[in-house]
Formats: C-alpha cells, structure tokens, sequence
DNA sequence: AAATACATTACTAAATCGCTCAGGTATTAA
DNA sequence: TTAATACCTGAGCGATTTAGTAATGTATTT
C-alpha cells in the first residue's frame, strides 16, 4: 500500500476542514448550518503545505467528491460531504496513482500468469486486509478520537513536520 | 506501508523455500526432518529473479533470520525457522528500508511537533491497524491456503509476471 | 476594474528503485 | 590439492517517481 506525501497532506488537508466543519455545526438548536468556507492559503499556511502543490491535491480530492470549491473573492473549500461517510481509504485512493504496489491486484489487468504465479493468491488477500482498517476508519473518527489535538493556532502552524 | 519489489521477491523467495521445505517434512513417521536446501540459482529461475538481485534480497532475510545459508558445493538456503512462526511482516520489514512512509511512526524519533500536527495521533493508529494482519498472516498460512497454486515446474517458472 | 480566489499545464531537481558489475571468500566433491 | 560451486560485499548507474516550482489562465465578488 504505497502511501507517499500526497496522502500524508491530503490528510491533514481533510482533517483541517472537518474541523473547521464542526466549528459551524449546531449555531441552530438540530440544524447543521452549512460547513464554513476554509481559504485555501489559511490550509497551506497551517498545514505546512507548499500553495501550488496544494493545488494539485485538491485538484483530485475534489475530483472523487471530497471536498467542494467555492469559486470567488470569498472562496475557499469545504467538505464534499459528512465526515463520517468519508474514509481514510477514500482520501489516500483519490490522490495515489500507485496505491498498490502489486500489479496483479486493482488494476484488473491480468498478467497471464495467475496460474502459475506462487504468490498470485495471497496478494488479493493481503490487500484486502490491509485496506479493511482504511475502509472502517473515518474522518469523523480522526477528529472525534484526537479532538484534542485540533487545537490549530490561527498563525504559525506546523510546517517543518515531515511525517504526518 | 511501502512494499517494493524487494518485499514481492523476497515473498517468492519464502514461499519458494516453504514449498521445498514441507516436501521433505515427514520422511520418517512423526519425524521432521531436516528443510531441503535449495540451491539460489533454482530459486532465482523459478521465480524470475536476477541472481544478483536475489543475492542482496537474500542478505537481509538472512540478517533477520528468516533464512539459512549453507556454504560449499552443495550448498544453498532453507527456512530459518518453522513456516507457522514467520509472519508476512517480518519477510517485508526485513527488506525494506522505508516501510513506514511517516517519519514519526516507527523509527521513534520525534519530529518536536507532536503536540501541534494535526495528524500525529492517527497515523499510529493506521500503521498499527495495518500492520496487525501482516502479523497475524504467517507463511504456514499461505502455503496451506494456496496449496493448490504451489505446483512449480522445475523449469520454466514465471519470469515475466511483474506483480506477484 | 481591482482584488482575490480557484484551475491547469508544463517543467525540474532530488531521491529512490531496480538492477548490474566486479570482485571477493568459503566450502567440498573429486 | 584443485576445480567447481556456492555465498558475500560494495560500488555504480539508468529509469522512474516524487515533491515541488513556475507560469499562466479563468471565475467571482467587492
């Protein structure tokens, strides 16, 4: 499962606009007012994430639905749908162009050699279990089990962190 | 979880050795006896690896005591240990050098933005939810699951099949 | 119309991957 | 003893991918 920095910022990008999604749940007593518009320079800015490169990423998150752009002076992103419906596994296939490392598994391209191949059957299962945690995991349960951690400052940020 | 070639190959090269090894268990009633030794040109053949690729594969399985070497004319490689005690992670830590894709998880050490990334508690999560079936997966697992697909010619063998 | 946002394509330096090559050491059958 | 065959090690290299820049264009709102 080949998991490169697309994904590691596709991530945080995800989890910077559930919580600005939550911050604007609930100002009516039962009513979800719509999730606020995020700038995407604030994104970059607190994510630590280059501007153009950024770009490119929500270029595909958009293109799998999720996340919604709002064109114009006011503009920005917001999610493209509820944070519970949307898993980790949705966010790292929408920006990977590799996700498996196995050609016989995905693509659906067959290799001829499915027969004779000594490990041709494991891969499929191998896969298979790995992506079940990505599947199960959701964006809502990022942000509800490390709520504490979503303490973002409005300035600064956390550029220099290479790894999440 | 970055799995490269070095992972797929030394998965064929395991299940390779398995298969040789559980060919000569059971000589003697209720006697194990000693893994066959394969030579590593045979290996190299069957499973269409470079032998000098298959040499460095071979290095870090052997550093990690997954495989046997014996030297001389006859010599060759065998199972470290039994097929029911090596899991699939360790065959794939073993050879690769980047297996966790996130600098904060595994290596253990610490970015200094642990409490402001966004993303540092899920991503421990993940790798821990991923890695579990690889653990829980062994080789004794594979080859009794894929049984059926383990009839290896002697020659030929699938070179050209990229995945697997 | 100016400001600010998003959209798109092309390009590139650096790193990694997959593999080759060259040479070495150890062991044993003959 | 010696030839044959195995394993061991490190350097190097082209192709590919990654991560990021740059340049330019389009859309919307104040």
């Amino acid at each position: 499962m080949n998991i490169t920095s697309k994904s590691r910022y596709a991530f945080k990008i995800m989890m910077d606009l559930a919580h600005h999604s939550i911050a604007s749940v609930g100002l009516l007593d039962g009513v979800i007012a719509p999730s606020s518009i995020v700038r995407r320079s604030d994104i970059a800015h607190r994510q630590g994430i280059p501007t153009e490169y950024l770009d490119q990423i929500m270029m595909r998150l958009r293109a799998a639905n999720l996340v919604e752009s709002v064109r114009g002076r006011a503009g920005g992103y917001r999610l493209g749908r509820e944070a519970l419906t949307i898993s980790l596994w949705d966010i790292f296939a929408s920006v990977e162009d590799n996700i498996f490392p196995v050609e016989c598994v995905g693509h659906g391209e067959p290799c001829g050699f499915e027969n004779s191949c000594i490990t041709f059957g494991p891969w499929a299962e191998i896969f298979d279990s790995m992506r079940a945690p990505l599947i199960r995991m959701t964006l809502a349960d990022a942000t509800d089990k490390w709520a504490d951690e979503l303490r973002m400052s409005p300035i600064g940020g956390i550029r220099e962190c290479r790894g999440g």
